[in-house]
DNA sequence: GTGAAAGCGCTAACAA
DNA sequence: TTGTTAGCGCTTTCAC
């Protein structure tokens, strides 16, 4: 089972390594048709693969892209990174998945991955405000986009109309009669987090919903729950909860129960996130789709792109979320009195 | 911001490239002190960073390893690959992700990273009967490890104690009082599978519990739910399910719930799974805690000792799994009756 | 203990 | 249209 090199194929064909090698890679120089097929014959039949590391050295790039992402145990990010995995194999890129739970750590990783010539490019889908890395990558000049969490003002962003998911739960709830609702938002400085609480705060104040409290939560189910316990406290107790994210979702539900708060009965509740498991919950949740697929194969893309010297921009998705109806949202039971003390 | 080599680094410490990469690589070689540390002194100083490609190119090995799993979308799956991401990195090496959801496109594709020189050994941990790669891999005698999948007969099987975890769920339902337990298990071939359910009729075997149905059902939400539908269905009506997946738990409570059934009044559910969710269900699930950190990490251990030469072995993991109560079992209401026609 | 030189497998000038 | 040649950056004999 010794490798099988261009040397080798080239001897089968009868021609030169840099006949065979011209053969099986650039398509566009001009050859003697059957010079290129009897390449091609004996590529194949000998089972030939180039070999990367050689490739890398002569050529200058590895065929790797870095993906880094939050947290791979979010069902959502998995989503993501499969969309960009696929779309990364379609265009003969492998992908070096980096998990970012420590932002100092990650940079010396991806510095490491950078120096070693390990990828071409990285996926950057873990930025937060103050990473050492959106700071450290423009300095580097390698190519690199921003995905689902921009950084304002990198003009390399790539992201889903955030905002738009907010205004669509709204509509849906405005339409139901609410008048009050409150959002569970999520850590400062997240882009995503950011759109939706200002597509929340616009679509609200639109549709005449009161000014609603935004209660910014960890993206945990604990997150959730102790979110749900400050709304359940307010006065006037909203009739109506958005939510980022499903595992806060899981927590509200968990804390309302608790508290013997009747879904959709005494509470409705969306959550920004669709997953099969959103179906499945008591009540099932009314929810937002946000297409995920195409954010991850557009983030791929223009990093690559970007790599094959293209500028890059900001891009948001085409696709518009999609709102779909479960059994968490109803007519509020009581209208809400809608009084305040001056 | 030019790449820094190897001649750069000897140039600036006025040695040789050899001397420099000795210095640099060869903990084990003697040389004077000074020298070693004129070299490293230098490499740090300019940020040296050996070349990937070139280095696999003279050694004969790239640094990373191939990790298949079969869905990105399970948490569990999720853990795993943190794991074993992260003991990768500890021994430097890097981690490319296959999610295996057609075998014959992972087979192509592990043929490929394998051809190209890739990667240095395969943590295959989507193997099921029939799959293409299980048969290929032998034959080109790449160095590989089955995770949480076994291959009967491979001797390079890295597994969890899974009987092990039907053991603690039925003892934990016995001590309860149920004395008829069904399980919603899981696609057949896969050795998880395999083993709880052999764990699952030699222990209710032994704690005198009823030879208890064991319903096979995909890993989903569907699969847990309509699994659930067939054993209510049964008479005399199991008090007890124990299921394999927490997608499958949740399916499980959909149903049971749509059927009016009370969890765990009239009906108590163990799962096999233990994710932060699913101390957040309502009832919060009585489950299993599988080591899932050690399995990862194991088998990213056992492939690269096998490439280091080392011989492999199947290895049963050191820690045992773990139950956690919930509120998802209780004492049955009605002590079953447990007779029969005969 | 250190240096010179060869070569890993490939691509890309440059010639022919 | 094809072949020759010279590296890409590194490790590793083999001399010294």
């Amino acid at each position: 089972m010794a490798r099988v090199r261009l040397a080798d194929v080239a001897r089968a064909a009868g021609v030169s390594k840099s006949t065979a090698s011209r053969a099986l890679n650039d398509a566009a120089v001009t050859m003697r048709p059957e010079t290129r097929a009897a390449v091609r014959s004996a590529a194949d039949r000998l089972g030939y693969r180039p070999h990367a590391g050689a490739r890398a050295l002569t050529r200058g790039d590895t065929g790797a892209l870095g993906l880094s992402i939050p947290d791979l145990t979010n069902p959502v990010w998995a989503r993501i990174v499969r969309a960009a995995v696929d779309r990364a194999r379609a265009r003969d890129f492998a992908v070096l998945l980096i998990e970012d739970r420590d932002p100092a750590e990650t940079h010396d990783l991806v510095l490491e991955l950078v120096g070693t010539g390990r990828i071409d490019a990285l996926v950057m889908a873990s930025a937060v405000p103050g990473h050492p890395l959106v700071q450290a990558l423009p300095e580097l000049r390698f190519p690199h986009v921003f995905l689902n969490r921009a950084v304002e003002g990198s003009g390399r962003n790539v992201v889903a109309r955030d905002a738009r998911a907010s205004e669509l739960a709204l509509e849906h709830l405005a339409a139901l009669g609410h008048v009050a609702v409150a959002l569970v938002g999520g850590p400062a400085g997240l882009s995503t987090v950011r759109e939706r609480s200002a597509g929340f705060t616009r679509t609200a104040a639109r549709l005449g919903i009161d000014p609603a409290p935004i209660v910014p939560a960890p993206f945990t189910e604990v997150g959730g729950a102790e979110a749900a316990r400050a709304i359940l406290a307010l006065d006037p107790r909203p009739t109506a909860i958005c939510v980022n994210l499903l595992g806060q979702a899981i927590g509200v539900l968990s804390a309302l129960g608790e508290a013997g708060v009747d879904v959709p009965g005494e509470m409705s509740i969306v959550c920004y996130d669709d997953l099969p498991l959103a179906a499945y919950l008591r009540p099932a949740l009314t929810r937002v789709n946000m297409p995920l697929a195409e954010l991850g194969a557009l983030g791929v893309d223009a990093a690559i792109d970007q790599r094959l010297g293209q500028d890059s921009c900001d891009i948001e998705l085409e696709h518009d979320p999609v709102l779909i109806v479960g059994a968490s949202t109803a007519p509020p039971a009581v209208p809400a009195p809608h009084t305040r003390s001056t």
